[in-house]
DNA sequence: GCTCCGTATGTAAGCGCTTACATTTTGGTT
DNA sequence: AACCAAAATGTAAGCGCTTACATACGGAGC
């Protein structure tokens, strides 16, 4: 494992017979080269092998051509359709894209924040919007801008890139009321760490209050998104004397372990019990019944972050928020509701 | 977006009037330091709310305490567990995680493996073997310990962190024959970029010829690692006059997929059809009939490969591969051959 | 009290790049 | 041929940190 030492700029702007400053141009093609220096160089380039010392170009440029973005899990599907959408469009621009994910836990979520930063991320994507006002001090400190995805508030002062959790929770639900079901069971991530997932109570919440039908108290069950938690969910809400006839989860990784549990439990989904989703990750389409899900743009919102983040890169001000739309995906595992 | 300049090593030395030598030892711990000064530069970092410069530390130091890993895909659920716990070793040990995917395209790869370098990568996690040698010896060039996952072959200048390809497929194809399948068909990935799925055709048709037993030539369908793709190579499949009685597939996408789409057809699982998987990713214990396939230490790989990296990385010597052992996961979707 | 030595601290030279500014070259005009 | 602006290139000063080496300090041994 010995080596020689790594050809620098120096060393090819020795061999090319120009100045390191003309190397540096071409490498970052900020123009004022001519055509014939430039081949020159980029043949130096060549026969040295030579690539930017990392470290050097970020101390010297005060920037790392990094972004981070921080994201809840990368153990189930959730956000790997977005992410990889995101990816894509930054790799477009030469940028690079950092991943950690915080398992839903807050503090690591602002450890992880500290640490991408310092290690160099020029600015940072973030799922939702509530932590505490010294994170987003701590980067207004460090001018490091940032996008919140996968939620959207009006007139704040932050850039949404996402859709509205509650409008959407709240549309299904009308939906699942106006097929007779008068008796609903909620299935939703811990809200302790998770405004969407209290965003879309709130909406599930609303519609319930709109339709004024609801002949039980609401039973809300909060769980990790896991398809084992789904499934446990679920037991708790079928141990109720009156059980649902339709459970909303907030989640399609809920919605998809309930549907699995319901199944081993003997009901027919949906002519028994009814199950919807949210998020419409690949999954809800393999499993039977198809789930009934809310379509999230997945994609649109991780091209959406990237290029509003490259945009307030290369002006330095800030860029307005994107309010996608959501969709309902009518599939099998929402049915009317069984006459009495 | 204004913001007063971030406080630098020199200030922390200057409010703890000592020296920047100090503070820097007092940073990374390197003794030789009182405990008296210890505490006042601590306190001084603390009031000032200073954090290092990732790239000043990475150009003085000559390295960046990342580690980077190049992945086929993002998109679905392969290699997320096994990235994972490669993540969280690594946090453990204060290293963060790149990770880049190349949509199983070796030129991206290989595009990849040279931005990650760049941008500092200590180390690398790499998934197969099959690249060019110029890639391993830039590489060796740059004196950057790799490993590669997901795979193993013995006597290798290679650090594998994996485990036999062949052996598992050939494993499960025999346990498929054993049930009485005399007409099996293939599908697996596109082989052309993938050493993993090339090594499971070869262990599938050394388990049929060891049981000389295949009635039909063999069918080996190669189609993208996605659900879609599965559902219609099972079609190519089954379009055949005298179509399989068990279809062994490369992955459990695909076999997912396959799943699915034998089920729309009206084919029974495993009555009319078996389908086995290669991975056990979760997806396959939720689908209906549950998917018997190979399981593979996903977690065990990721925590191994980032301990193999950590140690080259400290002793700068190469380390041992390891071969981790897969087993078969009987679920659903493989039963016995129907008598004639 | 003096020497000696091990430990704590300071000094300062880079690490390899970018970029403001200075200088040279180019080529169109007169 | 001389002139001049614009374009191309060169010069060199850092960026903020680590670390080899130099120095200061403080107690043990005589």
């Amino acid at each position: 494992m010995s080596h020689t030492p790594l050809p620098t700029l120096q060393d090819v702007a020795d061999l090319a017979a120009v100045s390191t400053a003309t190397v540096s141009r071409c490498l970052n093609n900020s123009g004022h080269v001519t055509e014939k220096t430039r081949l020159k160089v980029q043949q130096a380039i060549q026969t040295l092998g030579y690539s930017p010392n990392f470290g050097a170009q970020a101390l010297a440029a005060k920037r790392t051509n990094t972004i981070g973005a921080i994201i809840p899990t990368m153990e189930n599907a959730i956000f790997a359709r977005g992410m990889q959408a995101f990816q894509e469009t930054l790799a477009e621009n030469g940028i690079t894209l950092i991943i950690a994910s915080c398992s839903y836990r807050p503090e690591l979520e602002e450890e992880q924040i500290r640490s991408l930063v310092a290690r160099g991320a020029d600015a940072l994507l973030l799922i939702g919007q509530s932590r505490p006002a010294a994170t987003y001090q701590f980067l207004a400190r460090r001018n490091i801008p940032y996008v919140l995805a996968w939620a959207h508030k009006k007139e704040s002062q932050h850039c949404y890139i996402g859709f509205d959790n509650q409008a959407a929770a709240q549309t299904i639900t009308r939906q699942v009321l106006e097929l007779g079901h008068r008796n609903l069971g909620v299935i939703v991530g811990l809200t302790r760490n998770n405004d969407r997932a209290r965003d879309r109570i709130t909406g599930i919440e609303h519609a319930i209050a709109d339709y004024g039908a609801q002949t039980a108290p609401l039973q809300v069950i909060e769980a990790e998104y896991t398809f084992q938690e789904g499934a446990k969910a679920l037991d708790q809400l079928l141990a109720n004397p009156s059980p649902p006839t339709a459970v909303i989860c907030g989640n399609d990784v809920l919605a998809v372990g309930a549907v699995k549990r319901a199944k081993q439990l003997g009901l027919a989904v949906p002519e028994d019990l009814s199950i919807t989703g949210f998020a419409d990750i690949e999954v809800s389409e393999l499993i039977d019944p198809e789930l009934t899900t809310v379509h999230v743009p997945h994609r649109e919102m991780g091209i959406a972050a990237a290029k509003s983040l490259i945009a307030m890169l290369k002006t330095q001000t800030p860029v307005e928020s994107h309010l996608l739309e959501t969709r309902i995906v009518n599939r099998q595992s929402l049915g009317p509701a069984k006459p009495h």
